[in-house]
DNA sequence: CAAAACGGGACAACCGATTGCACAAAATTT
DNA sequence: AAATTTTGTGCAATCGGTTGTCCCGTTTTG
């Protein structure tokens, strides 16, 4: 049997009152007014709290659903001295591996009823600065962030500790220690490129890397020796170059590697980018890619899929799933303050990730385009 | 004459007291207490009231830049009802497109000292609702967003012309009135493309168009029709198909248009993505990319740059500009509103961008391949 | 010389929710 | 039946600022 329908519904429509379409939104003291009740009343009903009676709780919740009530985050997180933001720096959203990490991020954030406040240090440490700043003025819970690629000093990132405002590392970690961060392992992955390309024949295997300081280049690094002493190959240093990630330095570093004596016949980029820049070059010099030379790269990025050249293998660094870790490790770190376990302090997370090498079968339009 | 400085101040040092190392932020309270003036005369004077004496002024700012006060950024806008935080609601930042769109629209939110929330749609409304749900939950001053393809209904944002929270479309806008948005004058822009490909002697120019409810697939249908005509060509609707971006669904269109009894010499892709899919598929119809048939596409993003080929043609849209217009309409209207200006609820903004023509020059490597 | 004007600052309400405490009424125990 | 516990609810403080109002002392004005 229907109940009669009070004429107010048809007027107000069902999800709002003429209270609220005045103005702003509905507050816990208009529902305590109507019903009669204190305030106190209903934020007990709401948080269904044992000592208010199952009557008034079904009334208090019947007027918030009917009439639309949405409590104040802002008031709640003011009292509570939280935001339920995270803030989120990165190098460049414009950058697929990034964009692709922002996916894992968001995706975890949205699970643990976080959001995230976004930023762009476009690699520059001082912009990276500006941006921390304005993260902590609006009191982010956290922060997760991917270094710029000339940041070398931290203190404006340590400076959260002494707020207690968690922060997590991200690809782009600092060579500090105790801090919580989520990296991938290119030591190991380099290490694993070089024997990949040893079984293929190659021995003389270039790399070219980032800038020297950075600690990814570093890593490239590490994995490459490594890798060339496990295959008992001679270490040569004129095989490792640095670009600064500009077009033009990549081709300059290039053609250094080209005047070699004995050039290489295998080239490690330090991404899908420069790879694709280092194909151009190549071309140029009329370099029969992945057959003269091959080419190796690291991220395995989506669009090389469409490029004329995609690298020989591609070191797929999980970008999804670093995003997600890290996030995981944010909210796992305020989920232990909250309870006021503070072991986060002295024992940071740590999560190393595995890359993998994905070899890319050889495009069939490209096949095509050599059996011409 | 100076007045006495109490012991304190040489007990706390310099940048932040015990008080703030032990736990969090120091108030505007504690710069009271130790000045032994009220927290009003504190407000105010870091406000710059005239009310308030020289003398106490400096006092004050002195003790708080001393102490590295920051002020409250949460209680502040509790209490204004605000957050200077906008929601970003696209449907993929891993679209270039989009991801460009974003560093346009974080840059003019920094300079107007807003910080952005970000969310993803993944294309679907479903999603989009939620959301935006979230943003509204979080209380944003406003909304600025990118329609998924699938959303035709519009009640989960017209929600917030009632709580007069300010919506900013942007890109893919809806069909409704009174809207601000801020768009690419695709009309105009296929139109142009029709007119390039007639230059060049193309007379079967098809369209692979978005799903049909989509208002770009309809902006570029229009176009089209309006550029067939304008050369006075015959309109043959066989030659407009419709894909839902998938690639099975491109490819099959695709097989539509090459069975026709006279097949297109010229195809314009709905945008760049999809020109990759066609691509792919027509190289393996053994087409002639760019001779046998034209490609033309929308959105002139990098990444074509290191394609195998790319468009003959591809219409810029802008996407940095779009995004800084749009911001930039939603800080003029929430400036307004502040001055208790409400005009921009009856007289919505609009920006209608106009659209250019990038030819790509043929591309080296891919010269030296048709040469091989 | 009294009244008005002004300068400087304190008081307190407020924003919207949460929460410890108090207190009355009802239910239970002794 | 008195004492105690339980139950249901209200009061008021609190978070960190902002802002209208009031008050007191000094200076200016009539």
């Amino acid at each position: 049997m229907l109940p009669f329908i009070p004429v107010e519904h048809f007027t107000a429509g069902p999800s709002f009152n003429l209270k609220t379409m005045e103005n702003k939104s509905l507050t816990i003291k208009e529902i305590a007014r109507q019903l009669r009740v204190s305030v106190s009343t209903v934020s007990r009903a709401l948080a269904d709290h044992p000592r208010i009676s199952d009557i008034t709780k079904q009334r208090v919740r019947e007027l918030a659903s009917e009439s639309g009530y949405e409590p104040n985050r802002q008031a709640i997180f003011f009292k509570q001295q939280r935001t339920r933001i995270i803030g989120i720096v990165l190098p460049s959203i414009r950058q697929e591996f990034f964009s692709q990490a922002i996916c894992g991020i968001e995706e975890a954030a949205l699970q643990h009823n976080y959001t995230i406040l976004f930023g762009q240090s476009y690699d520059d440490v001082q912009k990276e600065r500006e941006v921390v700043e304005i993260m902590k003025k609006q009191r982010v819970d956290g922060l997760i962030i991917s270094l710029a690629k000339n940041t070398h000093t931290f203190d404006h990132l340590t400076s959260f500790d002494r707020h207690k405002i968690p922060v997590v590392y991200f690809d782009r970690v600092p060579e500090l220690p105790r801090v919580n961060k989520v990296y991938c392992d290119l030591i190991s992955g380099t290490s694993d490129i070089i024997s990949w390309l040893y079984k293929q024949g190659r021995r003389r295997i270039a790399l070219i890397n980032g800038p020297e300081k950075m600690p990814a280049s570093a890593d490239r690094l590490k994995g490459y020796m490594n890798g060339i002493s496990k295959q008992k190959l001679k270490i040569d240093m004129q095989l490792v170059v640095n670009s600064d990630f500009s077009k033009e330095k990549t081709a300059s570093v290039m053609d250094e590697l080209f005047r070699l004596k004995s050039p290489p016949d295998a080239i490690i980029s330090f991404n899908d980018y420069i790879h694709m820049d280092v194909i151009q070059h190549a071309r140029q010099k009329r370099i029969r890619i992945n057959t003269d030379i091959y080419f190796a790269s690291y991220a395995n990025l989506p669009i090389t899929g469409y490029t004329s050249y995609p690298p020989k293998i591609s070191l797929e660094q999980y970008p999804v799933k670093q995003g997600e870790l890290a996030m995981k490790i944010m909210t796992d770190i305020l989920e232990r303050m909250n309870n006021g376990d503070e072991t986060f302090v002295s024992e940071p997370m740590e999560e190393r990730i595995k890359p993998t090498i994905i070899s890319h079968p050889a495009d069939e339009s490209n096949q095509e385009q050599f059996s011409v």
